[in-house]
DNA sequence: CCAGAGCACTTAACCGCTTAACCCAGCTAA
DNA sequence: TTAGCTGGGTTAAGCGGTTAAGTGCTCTGG
């Protein structure tokens, strides 16, 4: 097919291993020699097979990151960074889509060993502990997000939700909001858990009673069946924390089907501040992560992993940033 | 460092070929070996080097898909839905962003020749002639959107975009609207070209003079600009179609900060029903094109041109439905 | 004058697979 | 009986690179 380093060795003239020496830059080729070859690199138009290339290096040089749902406007831009960063680092980057499937998720765990990458950042949670021991085995670095322990060859991100969580509650509370409703992401994910367990957990601290948590599937459609179940729901809370922008947006179109004013009825919050939380109307109260920060730590954390003869798994740390817009306010006064 | 296929082969008590078959479903193996040799690979947990594999049968199998802007909410659709098809059809999907950077985009291209692609899914414009003879000269085929014409390996997926802007043009004046601005994309883009040239022609056979045109960037940022400056026109023009919805809602915004009302005072429209448009408020009056339908076009397109061995490179179509939703509404009365 | 050190290359052995070619027992058909 | 399949394997030659080891040179110092 393609044109082979046997072909450039032979019309510059030299062996197959001054090509390589030249296009690697191992600084074993002479400057003359080195010209001659990169002229005739550039002439035949030639490009290294990289299946090639990673086989016989036996380094793929090559990041993966798996995540949940490319749709989900959380991704792109943590996508982006990551492939941005890993190339800047000298790596490939492919990229998985779980689509919240198991199977699927099998898949691209395998699809990463497959390609033998050095590292992979996993931005979805229902992966299996087999899967997760599968890459351990392999010395495969990798990058969660919250979820799990930090070890040898695992680094952690950690968003802090908590925090996030803890500054919406309040902020609710200080509006004079008391019955604030919790819309969920799926019920079986760690993840959604643990932020439902810090949602309790903030409004017990301003003795506030947890209130409806309605399970959604952070997509827009679980906010909107959300927002029409507590629309109806009596007494109806005075403030809807979604889990996430996607799900505060649903949320919001099915307050107003159900008949409910935005802010003034019921004030909604999001979480990600996802562009759209901008763009929607009313735009969004929500709480700012920096995403494109976390594909870029998650980059770098893979790499360092990798590259480290005794790997050390850390904790990293996101913040997150309480941002006020147009879709919350203060607690509208009781009738009774 | 992995597992190879000589592990299995030895742990199994028999040769390597017969494993490779045996994993190839080459139907030339026995019942009982195939399951012996099913029943090792399952125990040792091995996963065959996709890099080796890839080499040996000089075939990569792979279908990549180079997009601008993987945070412009019209990609992802399209990313996904081909990523899917790709696999359906036994290939693995590799992913390149430009971010609208020249660079990066022969970047992109060089890094599907060093992944010996079978095909690649071309969705951004600014890609040099020289990339694509270079392409087709290794025989990779080739999906563009739009631009390029069809010739032996380059299948073209042609979005009507000339229907839907006239779609648009004919509502609006049916609406009463007279002036229709325009608000464009990057300037030199072909595609973009094209569409100001729909733009103009449409409303030359409405009798309507075309203007005022304004260039934003396909992102929210061009848009919230081209929404100010419009607010402050006079006369001002009663409609404005964008180039897409992200240009779309960013112009809402910036007419909104100029005062003035949507659709009361000015009606505006998207192109591509992203998610957006319906979650933006006001909701995005726009042209649907099937994105799903458009990745997995896109894949089977590839296949198609890859598998034949005479290719013969087609067009495919790809319907615009208007979708009328809050954004717009008839002209306002003439103060005159 | 020669051993030894550098330099600038070449030679050739892999990397982990696939696959064409070959092999062989057991059958069938002539 | 024997030639000719045929099904179920094995052997070994690559795929297109990398890289350790080797080969001439020239240069230097004792």
């Amino acid at each position: 097919m393609g044109l082979t380093i046997r072909d450039v060795a032979k019309a510059a003239g030299v062996s197959t291993a001054t090509v390589s020496n030249v296009l690697n830059k191992t600084g074993k080729v002479g400057p003359r020699t080195n010209r001659l070859v990169l002229l005739t690199v550039k002439r035949l138009g030639y490009f290294p097979n990289a299946h090639a290339r990673h086989l016989a290096s036996r380094d793929s040089r090559t990041l993966g990151i798996i995540v949940s749902d490319i749709v989900n406007p959380f991704f792109p831009e943590v996508i982006k960074s990551f492939e941005t960063r890993a190339r800047q680092l000298g790596y490939d980057a492919i990229l998985s889509d779980t689509n919240y499937d198991p199977r699927r998720t099998r898949e691209a765990a395998e699809r990463m060993m497959e390609h033998n990458v050095r590292g992979v950042a996993i931005m979805t949670s229902e992966i299996s502990s087999q899967l997760i021991q599968e890459l351990e085995r392999r010395r495969i670095a990798v990058t969660f997000l919250d979820l799990a322990p930090v070890r040898g060859y695992v680094s952690k991100l950690r968003i802090d939700y908590f925090s996030g969580i803890k500054q919406i509650v309040e902020y609710l509370h200080k509006s004079g909001h008391r019955r604030i409703a919790f819309i969920a992401g799926r019920p079986k994910l760690k993840s959604n858990i643990a932020r439902m367990e810090a949602y309790e957990s903030c409004m017990r601290d301003w003795g506030l009673e947890p209130g409806p948590i309605v399970h959604g599937d952070l997509r827009y459609e679980g906010g909107l069946a959300a927002g029409l179940h507590i629309a109806k729901l009596s007494p109806r809370p005075t403030a809807v924390m979604a889990v996430n922008d996607l799900t505060a947006v649903g949320v919001i179109k099915g307050l107003l089907k159900g008949g409910c004013r935005v802010p003034e009825d019921i004030s909604v919050t999001g979480f990600d501040n996802t562009r759209l939380a901008e763009y929607c109307n009313p735009s969004l109260t929500t709480v700012d992560i920096h995403r494109d920060m976390l594909g870029q730590m998650a980059a770098d954390a893979l790499h360092e992993l990798s590259c480290s003869a005794n790997p050390q798994g850390r904790e990293y740390h996101i913040p997150a940033e309480l941002i006020l817009r147009d879709s919350s306010g203060p607690a509208p006064a009781e009738k009774s």
